[in-house]
DNA sequence: GTATGCATGTAATACGTTACATGATTGT
DNA sequence: ACAATCATGTAACGTATTACATGCATAC
């Protein structure tokens, strides 16, 4: 059974698998690392991890009563981080990377740890089969729309192809790099 | 006054401006062009040209009254043609690279027809030097946490970079193009 | 003892998603 | 007459944003 979460709470469930955190600490790497930006605000983080916490997907200690207002951290169950790696493993397929590339890439970034190096090779496996089916597809459209577009709408449309292009190329390398090593 | 407008909701009024259009119609383009991403659904668009409509940005005609269902036409008002023009040039900021990419991208593929040649190279420049910063920021976190990242998460953020990078070197290409044209 | 940063939270609001519902038009 | 497609809409729900509020810890 799969239990519907947000893509913030896989990302929060993520970096508390990772190693027990509380909330301040995961609004903190929000606020101060590139890595993958959601919002720092506590009106976001706070709410999700109490429907982590609802879910059993995380518990929590370090507080004796619920009234208290001292740091709490939070640990992943054996529950969430099946949670997680079943997200980690869903197939990648067309809106994904139309839609939820970001979400790809957070899933990446979790992968090794979580999944290990045979998991995030399929992965890139998949993620490039995707793109460049998804490429092919933008690239005939292009051909078959650009003479009648507007010069600036032909070039947002050519953004969006170099930008899918730059994927395509960035996961050759990637897969070289984790194919090379032993153990990621 | 600026009047608040969602992404989805000057997509709208963009592509009302180019030409009168039904709900249905703006549903068609999101269904069958990958120009701008948005979910065709129904339940997203008609309440978001109801705002629309409520904050006079675009009139309706085509119906004689408010029961029908019959097939209902909306233009931009001036008001409206005027918030869009206002939105287009908004200046580019360090979060709309970060965060809103794609509404860039879609400012840009209405901008030419709607501001003209000049605007459109300003914005591009500004995009470029935006984006340049962007690219450094990410290359210097890069090279100062690189190290100490598992392999999965560093190829996530060399994802990002790259990413970046090919906006970079694609708002080269699209200067010079608008750069060529006398009028576009 | 009080300012500063740590840490957690809530309320109002807006919006998108999903699923459902239904009227109008056209072709056969 | 009927199906298919055109066309518009609503209700329930989940969640992000913004702004505000408040308790705890520490250092000076």
């Amino acid at each position: 059974m799969i239990i519907k979460t947000s893509h913030l709470g896989f990302a929060l469930l993520g970096l508390i698998h990772q190693k027990p955190r509380s909330g301040y600490d995961l609004r903190k790497i929000f606020a101060t690392t590139p890595l993958m930006h959601f919002s720092d605000s506590p009106g976001a983080i706070y709410p999700a991890l109490r429907r982590l916490h609802q879910k059993r997907l995380i518990t929590t200690y370090g507080r004796r009563n619920r009234l208290s207002r001292r740091k709490q951290v939070f640990r992943a169950t054996s529950n969430g981080i099946n949670q997680l790696k079943k997200w980690l493993l869903r197939r990648i397929r067309r809106p994904d990377v139309v839609w939820y590339m970001d979400e790809l890439m957070l899933r990446l970034a979790f992968m090794g740890q979580v999944l290990g190096r045979r998991a995030t090779i399929r992965f890139l496996q998949a993620f490039q089969s995707e793109i460049a089916a998804y490429v092919s597809e933008l690239t005939k459209y292009h051909s078959s729309a650009a003479a009648t577009m507007p010069l600036s709408g032909r070039l947002a449309l050519e953004s969006g192809i170099e930008e899918y292009k730059a994927k395509a190329r960035w996961s050759q390398g990637a897969l070289r790099q984790v194919r090379r090593k032993r153990r990621i």
